[in-house]
Order: C-alpha cells, then structure tokens, then sequence
DNA sequence: GTGCAAGGTTTACAGATGTAATCGTCAGGA
DNA sequence: TCCTGACGATTACATCTGTAAACCTTGCAC
C-alpha cells in the first residue's frame, strides 16, 4: 500500500449509514455549509430537526467523514471521502456480496430482469464503445 | 404491474439483515434444511453458534421469509420468497440510492472505477448482443 | 450589560441487529 | 423407567441507528 494509506474512508466498522448518507450527499452536493444549511437542504424533505442533522453531523465527523473547518462561531462541514469512493466501495461491497464478486452478474441480472430500459442498453452499449476503441 | 401484484418480499420494514442473509443464502443453496444443517454450512465460516443460527432462523419466519415445515420433532426451513426477488429488490436499491434510479450510471461507475475487468468487458458486451439481436 | 438566539456538545431513548444463554419438552437409549 | 440430548421458544444483552431534547456558551441586538 502506498506510504500516506489512502484509506479512503472505507475502514470497516465505520460505514456511514443511511441517515448519514443523506447529509453527505448534501455535502457532497455543496461543500463547506453550516448545520442550518444542510438542514435546509434535507429537514423538509425527510422530515428532521435541525437537531438530528446535528447529531449526524457529529457523528460523521468522529466517523472521519467529513470534516468540520471552524468558521466564526460555527462549523463548515466538508466532506473528507470522495462520492466517488463512497459509490464505488457500497457498489463492490454489494456485487461481493450478491454476485459471488463478478460486476457482469449484476449487469447481467439488471438485464435479465428487465430492470435496464432500452435507453441504459443503448447508454452502456455508447459506454462499451468508448472502453474498447 | 400485473394483477397478482406480486410483491416479491420487499414489504419495507421486513427487510433481511446482513446476517439473515447468510442463512437465507443456504437455503437458497439447499432447501428444506433443519437449524443444524444450516449451522453446518454457516457457523464456521462466520464463527456462530448454533443458538445463533436459531434465532436468525426464528426471525426469517417472523418476517415470512422462510417457511418452517414440521418434520417430526423439528423444522424444515424453505425459503418462501427467491433469490432473484431478493437480489433484485437490493439491486434496485442501490441503484436508487446511488445513481438516481439509472442503472446503466451504476455500469458506467463500474467501467469507470475499473472495477470491471476485461472479462467482465466481454461478458457484458455478449450479453448486449444477446439482448439486441 | 443583558438576555436571546444560534451553535455545538451531551444525554436520551426506542427499535433493529448481532450473538447467545437459558428454559421447557420430548424421543430414544440405557 | 429415567436420563440425556436434540429442538424450538423465550429471554438477554450490548451495539448501532434514527431521531431528538436538554444543556452550555457566546456573539449580537437592545
């Protein structure tokens, strides 16, 4: 493993879960926002209190999630893993768990049960197009 | 959807956990199996104990998962909804929560993160064709 | 200067989950 | 017949999650 262990946020037994994984896509969405700001984003939406998104907040930071940059007298929270990390570990994590670890099972499920339209079989033909010239 | 709405065992609130899922997958495997059978199969490889096994097995019938069919003086446990639902239904969820509901997002993800090895590349490519003649 | 509102921190608490131990029962061997 | 062991059912208990309320501090508006 390369010297400064990029972890990247996937260290087991810290998975961030659903509730936490709203705030972070706010955050993701638009970093470097205040609790009240996230709150406006989500509270209404999945019906919280500024409270809970406090306490998420918190516990994503002692997660190592994101990172809360003083500013004043309030916290801008950041995020700290990638989306693309995040996405990318929870999708490995399922196709490990599902498909015995093969990503074509899943794609191959997906088709099989007609859960891919006509437009995402021309999109991933398009994709397949581009990954082999 | 079709009349008989087929609900397929993702009545929310019932959803098998990650260690129910073990046990559902050996009875996937193998139907019909006592708690014993099953503690064969599962309680090396995740270091349990047979009481485990019961309990998660008493859980699955609660949540109707599996079926408990009596067979003398114990059970014999059956799945009563199918791997392809199950898989299915996580499938989807996923794809909801991390690519807005765009399946072929999820197969770009892949492509992109080279979680798709050259393998996968011409498997997936075989079944395109097999899907548009 | 003083009280309030905004922020973060601490505490709470119910329900889900992981992981068992214990209990009551009955069938089969000694 | 009586004990033991196999079974399911009941109970247990620590964590984790979701969802807040209570509390403490301090900048700001009067």
């Amino acid at each position: 493993m390369t010297p400064s262990d990029n972890n990247a946020g996937e260290r087991p037994g810290e998975r961030i879960t659903d509730a936490e994984h709203a705030v972070m896509e706010v955050l993701w969405d638009r970093p470097r926002q205040t609790a009240s700001d996230v709150c406006e984003e989500v509270c209404a939406a999945r019906d919280w209190s500024l409270a809970t998104v406090k306490t998420l907040l918190s516990r994503l930071v002692q997660k190592g999630a994101i990172a809360a940059e003083p500013e004043g007298r309030r916290f801008l929270y950041t995020p700290l893993i990638a989306r693309q990390d995040y996405v990318g570990g929870e999708s490995r994590r399922l196709v490990d768990r599902l498909f015995g670890g093969r990503a074509a099972s899943l794609v191959a499920h997906l088709a099989e049960t007609e859960a891919l339209t006509d437009q995402d079989l021309n999109e991933i033909e398009a994709l397949l197009k581009e990954l082999r010239p």
